[in-house]
DNA sequence: TCTATAGTTCGGATAAATGGAACTATTGAA
DNA sequence: TTCAATAGTTCCATTTATCCGAACTATAGA
């Protein structure tokens, strides 16, 4: 198991973090650690949406969050404590995170 | 050549945005639009970032682009004018499409 | 009607997402 | 210690999406 890559602040890009968040499952995991006080791990998220996620996939997905920038994780004993970048983001793309995740809450009201 | 499909306003997707706007070349195209005051053709964008660009890649650029909503084409003689769906979209999204376009604009300062 | 121009569609090659199965790392109990 | 349990990762085959050259369609003008 090789160390996790965490991209530095300077070298996210914003087609990274628009893609990682263009999957509805991915902004759903972002938007619930984004909106957590507390590292949730992955498995927190065997289920997105009422639909289960496999594990395989679980896990490229927190790659594909980890590796745009936009989570840090750590491993605690023998889970991983994923929390989110949103204030280091914050500072390179003023608006950006807010505007996207007030989007993501406009449309899950919407379509309820 | 069946009609062109522009989604309406209230079956823009966030996912389809992000989606369209994480590529590279997408961003670009739609960043002129979106700041050009007269309607752009498809042709104009034979290069991007000195890259050119094949059309049937291009044509596919722009397809996604339509069918995300953010921008809206329509045939004028033997060109298509394309202009953006910014002000339709800041209705549904407030502030998505600013934050999207100063990140662009910030990373490319950045980068220069 | 012929030619040129602007885009679209088709189809094959390449790249990325998906998910089951096997593997690794850490913890805690026997 | 050793063993079992838990949390994630990696591998790999299948499916799906992207890329781009070539052929096609639509419109304008000579």
């Amino acid at each position: 198991m090789r160390p996790l890559a965490h991209p530095a602040l300077e070298d996210i890009q914003l087609e990274g973090i628009l893609h990682a968040l263009s999957d509805p499952v991915r902004v759903a995991i972002f938007t619930n650690i984004a909106g957590a006080d507390c590292a949730q791990t992955c498995s927190a998220f065997a289920e997105v949406n009422d639909k289960p996620i496999p594990k395989s996939s679980l896990s490229h997905h927190f790659k594909v969050l980890r590796e745009a920038g936009l989570i840090r994780s750590e491993r605690q004993g023998v889970e991983m404590r994923n929390t989110s970048r949103c204030l280091e983001i914050e500072g390179r793309f003023p608006g950006l995170i807010p505007a996207i995740l007030n989007a993501h809450a406009v449309q899950a009201a919407r379509a309820a």
